[in-house]
DNA sequence: GTGGAGCTTCCACCCGGCTGGAAGGTCAAG
DNA sequence: CTTGACCTTCCAGCCGGGTGGAAGCTCCAC
């Protein structure tokens, strides 16, 4: 098949395929005579593995590096399991993250609410943020 | 004081500065008569406002767009809460968002911990992703 | 033979927030 | 007078994951 019916079949725009190849993501396929890319069922396959990795949150290097270890003849398993729990500590983190900075967040917007929005004069300040740095 | 000092007092690199009066986030400052940028404590103010604006999660857009209002002799503080409680539900909906990739990567780790690595041999796939398309 | 859908390449640009470096001017101390 | 810290400008690149468009083939149906 074409490029086109690759990304239609995969959910993907021709140019995104383009894209994943130039970064050596997939590998370069066959061409007919006339310069077109010829793909077979197994890029479909490769690029739905893509996707799906991606889809789970690996980076397209990450995703890269995995089908490098299985191009390489190697079991990849465990390479992706380390990839996945890096990802969810990842995650952990920056939940963490988001909900200290929710928090912060949350109480000035508090603090804020209680100002005479009045008395907010200083044209280089703002007493929304100021309130902001009594708290950090 | 020079740009250095401006720099040193708000805990803000030289280029940072250059570049927030390049976007327009700080005015053109006065100039000595070589050329160098000379600044007053207002502009300590301003640009501490800045970063503290930055601490609480706002773009530099945004924040641009709260001392615009300012300039312009506006009270700002509606359009900052405004923008800060803009920034609350959308950490909220981060959050959301996390928690379910979070739940769903899980689910797949443990998933792949059951597999066999051995019987992972397909060049275009890995058992550990394939374990995904099941669950999504 | 012609229209248009689909393909090719290449180059540039988007988001945000800077950072690095080159080439040169300025200023105070030693 | 020189050294070196500081300043100036401008240009370029970083991260990730693409997208947009121009100029030019190719293929198929009508």
């Amino acid at each position: 098949m074409r490029i086109g019916e690759l990304g239609e079949r995969c959910g993907v725009s021709t140019k995104t395929i383009r894209y994943y190849e130039s970064i050596g993501l997939l590998a370069s396929p066959a061409r007919t005579p006339s310069g077109y890319r010829e793909y077979d069922d197994a890029a479909v396959e490769r690029l739905t593995f893509v996707r799906d990795a991606q889809a789970t949150g690996l980076t397209l290097g990450e995703v890269a590096s995995v089908l490098e270890l299985k191009g390489s003849g190697e079991v990849a398993c465990r390479h992706t399991m380390a990839l996945v729990e890096g990802h969810l500590a990842e995650i952990d983190a920056q939940i963490a993250h988001l909900i200290a900075a929710r928090a912060e967040l949350a109480a000035l917007a508090d603090r804020a609410r209680s100002l005479d929005p009045a008395s907010c004069t200083d044209p280089n300040r703002c007493q929304v943020i100021d309130a902001a740095r009594f708290s950090a």
